[in-house]
DNA sequence: CATTTATTGAAAACCATTTTCAATAATTCT
DNA sequence: AGAATTATTGAAAATGGTTTTCAATAAATG
């Protein structure tokens, strides 16, 4: 599907009550012309705009993140730990979904139709009006690994979800667990 | 499998240097004789705890949830907006995955062996070493719906993810969607 | 062009979570 | 068992991402 032009955007927020305003079309812009498989924090996106010379407040960054996902223009993913990411939604860009290493967060996509019609079957089957679903897998990527990290799950475990941030006291078993997302 | 014993839990810690305390014990003893399908917060857990006269510092219940998340044993949910959910992991209670509600955050949990194959595959794949996978479908509920809440998405969209919160001005159109999750 | 009212930026407020630190207590070591 | 070691705790302060407030500005409408 093609993307958004200034028309089809105004056309979409007028339509709401909303208006088009010169931080919008920004914003959005930024994302049209990101790389696919990049994911924005609202820290990120503020960064961004202010290197391109943009003066957008921080703010207006986190309004229109809001709107746009809640026009569906643009999709929340919960990939690291503290702040959210965003990405343009389907149909702009294709539904997929992530798998991420919760050590030094790198974000792998992968696409399934599979999963996407178990998702749409089972919100239909409770009456639920779908309006996104991910599967995001937590692991552990091969170079983290290396690097030292290990994590020797109880037998028996099938699967664990990870946490950083343990007390400092475990610098020498899992020294690198401190570390922040 | 079996769920843990304060000798096997105490196993566990010493393992790895950690040691048993009341307050551990205490708290994944919540989680056990918790009904399945329920989703505790730090502020959740807390109110228990000091609902059952147990004293536990705020402090201590999060570090506990991490130390146990970190460990295998809970595992933490991305449901609300705003704060984490933490559940006990399998095996001790099966996987499954949500489907909730962005409105009035009904959750609903469902198996799915063909989800965790796909995403054992795709973190072997990738040679990840595999923590947790989790489908989360996003969607309104029926009651939600009858309660007045609409969401006219564009034409062409196929899945969207909603935002709760945008500004006070949407009173009118979206009266329902400033409320907190 | 005038009117209405959504939007913006800056600063303050919020609030879930984390950290600090001194006191306490679980383990380990005689 | 008792002493030594050091992980853990609670209370309070700090943090940091996000939200709100509010007065000024500027889209939309007619
Ligand atoms: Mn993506
Ligand atoms: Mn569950
Ligand atoms: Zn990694
Ligand atoms: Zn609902």
């Amino acid at each position: 599907m093609s993307p958004h032009t200034s028309a089809s955007l105004k056309a979409l927020l007028n339509k709401r009550g909303f208006r088009l305003t010169p931080q919008r079309q920004t914003i959005l812009y930024v994302f049209q012309t990101l790389p696919q498989g990049n994911h924005l924090s609202a820290e990120d996106l503020h960064q961004i705009l202010r290197r391109q010379g943009e003066r957008i407040s921080l703010s207006t960054v986190y309004r229109t993140l809001h709107l746009m996902a809640y026009m569906g223009i643009l999709r929340e993913l919960e990939l690291a730990e503290g702040h959210k990411h965003y990405e343009l939604n389907s149909p702009y860009t294709e539904h997929h979904h992530h798998l991420v290493c919760v050590q030094c967060n790198q974000t792998i996509e992968f696409k399934s139709d599979l999963i996407d019609r178990i998702g749409t079957r089972q919100a239909e089957a409770e009456g639920y009006h779908l309006l996104d679903c991910q599967l995001t897998i937590y692991g552990i990527c091969p170079e983290a690994m290396q690097r030292g990290w290990s994590r020797t799950l109880p037998e028996g475990w099938r699967c664990s979800q990870s946490q950083q941030r343990l007390q400092r006291s475990d610098r020498d078993s899992d020294s690198d667990m401190a570390s922040r997302g």
